[in-house]
DNA sequence: TGTACATCAGTGAACGCGCGTTCACTGATGTAC
DNA sequence: TGTACATCAGTGAACGCGCGTTCACTGATGTAC
């Protein structure tokens, strides 16, 4: 049953997204392929008609799930005046929701200690995107030498990726919000 | 070949270390039985004259890793005046020395997004380890009231677990060292 | 535009490997008398 | 204190299962004429 080229690109698209999901809920060895392809409504026989392995799904799901949230963490800073773009970033990275939805979730941290083992292209991949995180970070600081405000930047980032990380360790949900809310205080105190 | 009450204790401990340094260099889910066996110079077959199970194992791995962690800790506060504690804690854990040798690692940062899908029984450690954590820091903070203290702390304590697991996932010695820097600095700011 | 053939997306079975766990066995240790 | 037997730490093979990957097959799509 060969589908078209249009319908080809939709499967591939969604296997994609399945995975960029289920990895960052799961874990990356924790995930299976079978699961991935059955979450995406599909046997895991065909998966080979659209990656190599499953190194190159994961590198791809990776880059996927750190587009979006540049790309969503870009809306917010764009739409913000200037001043209070630092504390909507902050506080739209530190939320529940961003907890909770593995749709949304920062690869970064729902992957933070098994990616420094992953494949080289996908630590490249999530090493810059490090960088493009202080990076972003950094150019929202206005009241410091750019050297400072990098450094500043820095701290900022490891607060933001530090609170989701322990957010997501604590049993209880009232201290698992309120540890976000104190990470999102700190990052922000002036 | 049956060995005696006091190697069989030495044998069990040596699997616990081994078992504890080899979880937070490779994972949870990637490190083996044979592989912890192996390196404590035993062969497979034995582990379950000792452990229930590889959960069972990892519970008290983790456990160790932590009280050797909180008694260093401990160690380094008691011996400082109380005012340079607080520094000394966050020198002592942001440092390449704890990044790069697994055998001192904090496994909360080392395991960071595998502990959330553990068992009950190591989960509810790790949670508790966050919580003491959080305390510790929080008793050398004497410059605020107590709730505004506990969550300068959790902050505080956010940015060393963040920016340990950024250093960890930084491509270039480099940059990660001064990750460790500016997490160090961004924690202490006054 | 229609026809004949090649391509290939997806299925489901199979392969090979590694893993957690079990087991029969060995021989030194522990224990009961 | 010595002897006879039970225990059990450690070995190495085996089991059963799941995983990443491969493959023969199907039938709809793409293409060459």
């Amino acid at each position: 049953m060969r589908k078209s080229k249009a319908e080809t690109a939709v499967t591939r698209e969604l296997i994609v997204q399945t995975a960029s999901r289920e990895f960052r809920r799961n874990g990356i060895s924790e995930t299976g392929l079978d699961d991935i392809m059955h979450s995406a409504g599909l046997t895991h026989g065909g998966f080979y008609r659209h990656f190599d392995s499953k190194d190159k799904l994961l590198l791809e799901s990776v880059q996927q799930a750190l587009e979006r949230l540049f790309a969503s963490i870009d809306a917010i800073i764009g739409s913000q005046s200037h001043g209070g773009a630092l504390e909507s970033l902050v506080e739209a990275y530190l939320t529940p929701h961003r907890r909770d939805d593995y749709e949304r979730a920062c690869p970064l941290a729902a992957l933070a200690s098994e990616l420094p083992r992953a494949n080289s292209e996908t630590r490249i991949v999530a090493s810059a995107a490090v960088d493009r995180f202080i990076a972003t970070i950094q150019r929202l600081i206005d009241d410091l030498p750019s050297r400072d405000a990098r450094a500043r930047a820095t701290g900022i980032f490891a607060t933001m990726v530090g609170g989701m990380v322990l957010s997501r360790l604590t049993d209880s949900p009232t201290t698992s919000n309120r540890t976000l809310k104190d990470a999102r205080e700190f990052a922000l105190r002036p």
